[in-house]
Parts: structure tokens; C-alpha cells; sequence
RNA sequence: GGCCCGGUGGUCAAGCGGUUAAGACUCCGCCCUUUCACGGCGGCAACACGGGUUCGAGUCCCGUCCGGGUCACCA
């Protein structure tokens, strides 16, 4: 069987060319990992740093792993995050499919060509998997390696079954470069000769890759850290079709502690599993962006970009080579940033689901409860527990009428509440400013601290020592009658 | 174990031969104050170790130690 060059030469005119263009290239396992996210992030910010395209590929060449709907995980992600891709399997492109289990043939015939070039042999052996992981294979013992081409071919064309392996040259040594680590050298000896086609004959992903990240004219290959080793073998690939070795950009990983990465395994979180604990999608980016590039020069100082300042301002350089450890701690930081950031409308829209989960009672100001909440939650989760007291007074403690700081006891709450209601009682306008002057007017005219009023005040209408926002704030939420009713109460209490 | 990579406070992270070694998170103290937050101010805390090179080393070189990755017909 003769090669069709021309379905080749066809396939190289496909290329787009003259543009920066990056990938994002998952393999759809129903869940995206905080490192994956981050290097969808990076790979997005090379491609539109540089005015450059955007890619999505769906690496799904393991039959073993394919998970129903996976892949609609990574779209629905991308599309809320703002990684916008420019092709992909959805959208279409120049160089489709974009899917890798439809683009089957396409490695069979590459590799075939590799085998045309000598730099690939088909390979009939059955190792046993205890020989392969004694690691005692010896690769220029495989009588495959120098088997005749065309005794090969008959055996093949005879139905029996074959891997092709990649022919790596016994001397020497590959140097490749990558955009974060420099150059790195390694001995060609200690390479192995990888399968690029499975028995099933489907490609592996070192192979898969390479045809594709080329078909599809990738300038930059944004990958993990972990395939830093095979490296090597991917450039001696490139050079075996003759291809133009990418920019490799390799990224270190996401840790969950000093040894071992953030995983599923180990219970660490998803961007899914985040924003169900109450991050918002902008913060998580911001934090994730952080781990691992840093910017340069007069934006050194800056800590909270938008992803369209990150687009200006990323580049290679900022890049780190170490792990970074995921600290949910500062991203909690972010995202309370950006929750005091938000317009006071945009804020109550997100927080009002929180709010309505524990109150109830429509009388309720969403609007103004949300206003004392702003500044006081770092995560949309914490909302329920602060604002419950709302709904229905807590049971509690006459204790919390005391308080040192502000000169309280219960005999003088039982003062400043018996002088508070019919203060409050007489007012005509419901209003903050109504209660505060009030209040305030009482304190004066009692000769104390507006603490020594506000604060019975307080415990009477919330029934916890610890709340959002203050006495006049509370009141005014909860209405005259409700307030005054609450205040009777406290007032029995503390004279109980 | 072989090969590859990494190592600045607890964490992220500036630094690219000459700095009192930034900044952020966390923690602590103070101020503000109607509790708590927010905000403001201040503080604790680091160049893994040992040799070189150099007038001078966190920055360059070598070694040691520690950590990670990889050695699949998984990605």
C-alpha cells in the first residue's frame, strides 16, 4: 500500500499560519480540576495577548475513561469563566474536527508516514507487564526495531496484530526549549521507544498531540509540568516529520500541600465544588492567575485584574517554575474583594438567594439587609448563619446583656430598654436617620455613651452578640412593631 | 534506582552581582466605632546547607540535602 502524498500536502494547506495559536486540550473527565482551569487560563491569555486564536480540543483517544456529558463540563466552564474559544468542536474551524476520536485516520496515516521516514516501526511483540515495569525492556533487543520494512508490512497486512513504536536514535542527545525553563538536554539512550499507535489502533496522547498541535498550526503548547520528560521525545518527532518544533510552555502544578497535587482523589476542590462554596467566578480566576505568574514592572504591585487586564498584562516571563500550594485562604481574600467591589444592587441580586434561605418573612428589605452584609462576608456561603436572627428571635443568654466595654449590665439595660420604647414608640418616620437621632438624643439625655444604649438595644432586637450591622440598622429592618415587641421581650428578660 | 526539574517568611511572591531583602494572605497590637466587619496605622516572620568565583552573591558555578515529575498499548 503506497502512501497519498497528496492527502498530506492537502492537510499542510490547511494550516493557518502567520498567528499566534494556542490550545486548550482536555480530556473529558466530568469535572474540571483548579489546575486545569488555570491552564486553560494561561493558554487563553498567550492566544489573546497576542491578538493570537484560541482552541479547544477534546482529547478523548482512551476508550477506557470516556465519561457521558464530560465534555459539556468544559464548555459550560469555559463559556462562564470568559475563555472564549475561537474553534473547537461546537464552533467549527478551519482545521476541524476538533474532536480526537474523529480524527482516527489521520494518526494511522501519519504514522505510517513516520514509518515511511524510519523514524517509527510496527512492533509485534506481546511484553508482559511485569517486563515492562521491571523496566528491564531492552529496547535494542527488540527484534522489531530491525525488522525489514517490507517482511513487517506482510505481517501486517497478513492481520497480525501491532503497536507502532517511535524509532529514537541510540546516540546522543535531544535538546529542547521551553518558554519557562530554558533549554534542557537529555540523553537519547534514556528515552524509550514510546507506542504511538495503540493495538486498538487508536494513537497514544504523545503521538495524538504531536499530529495535532501541528495540523492545527499550535504555535505555543501549554501543558502540564509532567510531560517535561517527554518533551524530548516530541521534538525528535517533530524532526522526524520534518515539522516545526511549538513553543512549549510548560506549567508547574497546583498543589494541595508541599507533596502532593490538588486532586479529586484527595477531596480538594473544582471550580465547581468553589463556586458552590461561595466564590465568585472572577475571584477564583484572579487567585488562580496569581499562582504561578506574577506581573512585571510598574503592575508589580497590583493584585485585582480583571481578565481583560490580564490579557494586556500576561506574559511568559512572570511565569514561575516552582509548585505554588493553593491557599483557599487568599482566595477567600479575593473574593471578598470582589464582593465589597460590586455595585450595591449587583451584590444584593447575588447574596438575596443566601438571604432568603433563612428569612422568610417578606416584610424584609433584601436590598437593606444585603447593604449591612457587603462588607461583612468574605464568601456568599457565610450569609445564612449572620442574618438568620432576622426571621425569628434567637433563644438566649440574659448574659449577653453584659458587656464591659460598653458599661452594660443587666440593670442598666433594664434602664436603657425601658427608656428606648417609648422613644422608639413615639417616633413618626421609621426611618435610620429617625431612630438614630432618637437614640442618640436619649443617650445624650440620659448622661451615657451611645454604647450603653445602642447596645441592649442590639441584643434585644437580634438576640446574639455578634451581628451584621448595628442597633439603628437592625431596628429599622425589622419595623416598629416587630422591634418593639422584641424590646419588651428583652426587657423581661433582663428583669427576670 | 536512572533521568529531568525545582528550593526567598506558614502560604503566594518581587528580586535578575551592590536594596535597611518589596508587596499580598494569615496571625498579633493600636486607631476608628453602636457589637462584628470594613477602613487606617504598626508589628512578628525568609534567601535549605557547604564550598567556590568576585572588591562584593538570594542573584553566577560545584557539591550536599530536601521536594516534585517521569520511566504505560493513561492522559
Amino acid at each position: 500500500m503506497a502512501l497519498d502524498m497528496k492527502y498530506f500536502e492537502e492537510m499542510e494547506e490547511k494550516i493557518p499560519r502567520g498567528k499566534v495559536r494556542t490550545r486548550f486540550a482536555p480530556s473529558p473527565t466530568g469535572y474540571m480540576h483548579v489546575g486545569n482551569l488555570r491552564t486553560a487560563l494561561y493558554t487563553w491569555l498567550i492566544a489573546r495577548n497576542a491578538g493570537g486564536t484560541f482552541i479547544l480540543r477534546i482529547e478523548d483517544t482512551d476508550q477506557g475513561r470516556l465519561v457521558e456529558g464530560a465534555a459539556d463540563v468544559i464548555y459550560r466552564t469555559l463559556a462562564e469563566c470568559g475563555l472564549n474559544h475561537d474553534e473547537g468542536p461546537d464552533v467549527g474551524g478551519p482545521v476541524a474536527p476538533y474532536i480526537q476520536s474523529q480524527r482516527r485516520d489521520t494518526y494511522g496515516k501519519y504514522a505510517r508516514l513516520l514509518v515511511e521516514k524510519g523514524h517509527a516501526y510496527y512492533c509485534f511483540c506481546e511484553k508482559t507487564e511485569s517486563e515492562e515495569d521491571a523496566g528491564d525492556f531492552n529496547r535494542a533487543a527488540d527484534p522489531c526495531r530491525s525488522l525489514p520494512l517490507d517482511e513487517a508490512q506482510a505481517r501486517v497486512d497478513a492481520g497480525e496484530p501491532y503497536v507502532i513504536r517511535q524509532r529514537i536514535p541510540q546516540e546522543g542527545s535531544t535538546t529542547f526549549h521551553d518558554a519557562i525553563f530554558g533549554d534542557i538536554t537529555v540523553e537519547n539512550k534514556t528515552l524509550d521507544d514510546q507506542v504511538l499507535i495503540k493495538r486498538d489502533g487508536l494513537p497514544t496522547y504523545n503521538f495524538a498531540n504531536v499530529v495535532d498541535d501541528h495540523l492545527m498550526g499550535i504555535t505555543h503548547v501549554v501543558r502540564g509540568s509532567e510531560y517535561l520528560s517527554s518533551a524530548p521525545k516530541y521534538n525528535l518527532l517533530y524532526q522526524g516529520f520534518g515539522w516545526d518544533v511549538p513553543t512549549y510552555v510548560h506549567c508547574s502544578p497546583v498543589m494541595r500541600d508541599a507533596q502532593n497535587k490538588m486532586s479529586k482523589r484527595h477531596g480538594d476542590p473544582s471550580y465547581e465544588d468553589l463556586k458552590a462554596q461561595g466564590f465568585l467566578t472572577p475571584a477564583i480566576l484572579n487567585y488562580v492567575a496569581l499562582l504561578g505568574w506574577s506581573p512585571r514592572g510598574d503592575l508589580a504591585e497590583q493584585e485585582v485584574f480583571s481578565l481583560e487586564e490580564l490579557a494586556r498584562a500576561f506574559d511568559l516571563e512572570g511565569m514561575s517554575k516552582s509548585p505554588a500550594i493553593f491557599d483557599i485562604e487568599k482566595l477567600t481574600h479575593f473574593n471578598a474583594l470582589y464582593l465589597r467591589a460590586m455595585a450595591p444592587e449587583e451584590f444584593a441580586q447575588v447574596a438575596e438567594p443566601y438571604i432568603r434561605e433563612v428569612v422568610k418573612n417578606k416584610n424584609l428589605s433584601v436590598p437593606a439587609i444585603a447593604a449591612l452584609l457587603q462588607a461583612r462576608c468574605e464568601k456568599l456561603t457565610d450569609i445564612p448563619e449572620k442574618v438568620d436572627f432576622f426571621d425569628a428571635l434567637p433563644e438566649y443568654d440574659p448574659e449577653l446583656f453584659t458587656n464591659k466595654k460598653s458599661k452594660t449590665n443587666p440593670e442598666v439595660s433594664a434602664r436603657m430598654l425601658e427608656a428606648a420604647i417609648p422613644a422608639l414608640e413615639g417616633l413618626e418616620d421609621w426611618t435610620a436617620e429617625a431612630i438614630h437621632d432618637a437614640l442618640v438624643g436619649l443617650a445624650e439625655k440620659l448622661e451615657v455613651k451611645n454604647a450603653t444604649l445602642m447596645w441592649p438595644v442590639r441584643i434585644a432586637a437580634a438576640g446574639k452578640a455578634v451581628t451584621p450591622g448595628g442597633a439603628v440598622e437592625i431596628c429599622q429592618i425589622l419595623g416598629r412593631e416587630e422591634t418593639l415587641r422584641r424590646l419588651h421581650l428583652g426587657l423581661a428578660k433582663v428583669k427576670a
